[in-house]
DNA sequence: CTTACTTCCGTACCCGCGTACGGAGTCAAG
DNA sequence: CTTGACTCCGTACGCGGGTACGGAAGTAAG
């Protein structure tokens, strides 16, 4: 058998790779339990507390944002499948847009930069001088 | 001959397509100078003050924040035209890795779905599943 | 038992980019 | 001249995701 595992915030932390503070600032929005602490001790966690923790760590490096993770860990996995597959797929869709946006941006920047290096050196900086003038070329995605 | 274009903050602001606040703003982070109130009056702009205004948000578009919109305002489209070409190359850079890390995301979440999509309805979903192991599809970009 | 490290807890602060509020002054139309 | 809209100015607050501070209490090692 092995033992039920019983940690200090400190170690959570430190075995999820997260601060301490990080992980009360995920109890304080509801992510995480807060262990009662018995008999005027020190707060303990279990195994189920490093799995919620690891879990909202690798849901962020997915893209989704703490409210999202929240509702996330109230899905059943045999119960909620639509559902979670519903919130993946919304992800898919706002991280295309995000994705949408950037390339815009980067389209548009390189094509300057291009334009840039062809002038002639007496002409005034293609890039500074885009700023100056209306362009169609951005809707009005970013700011 | 027209005239020389004296406006108010609201107009400014409406004309640029901003806030009055956001003005101010941009004064505060000197960006936009604020011009004087002569004889315990209202403060005017001028025709330059609309261009500078502009060309913040057309920078903004392309995804230069505002301290990279001040150090671009210094420059001069004559004589610094190898400086702006190095900011907007760094900043294309810097799209670039924004882009890769969502592209990876992507990658991942839509694999996960199709996953799902594909299982037998008795077994765990496998998206909310695989947020409880270890993965090193992602290697740790985002948070 | 002492020393040195942790934990606990509340509160305040950081980034980038604004938004909101509120009282006083100014301005233009009727 | 009054009314209502706008300006001016300072200060505070919003988001998302934490970081930092600091005193008191708990704990592990020697």
């Amino acid at each position: 058998m092995k033992k039920p595992l019983s940690l200090t915030v400190g170690e959570l932390a430190k075995t999820a790779g997260v601060h301490v503070e990080t992980v009360r600032y995920y109890q304080r929005r509801g992510l995480l339990a807060t262990p009662e602490r018995r008999y005027g001790t020190i707060r303990r966690y279990t195994e189920a507390d490093l799995d919620r923790l690891r879990f909202i760590r690798r849901a962020q490096r997915l893209g989704f944002v703490l409210e999202e993770i929240a509702q996330l860990m109230t899905l059943n996995a045999i119960h909620d499948r639509d559902r979670a597959r519903a919130l993946a797929e919304t992800k898919v869709a706002d991280l295309d847009n995000r994705l949408a946006d950037l390339q815009a941006m980067r389209r548009v920047l390189v094509e300057r930069i291009a334009h840039c290096a062809h002038g002639q050196p007496a002409e005034p900086c293609p890039i500074l001088d885009a700023f100056q003038h209306e362009s169609a070329e951005l809707s009005t995605p970013e700011p």
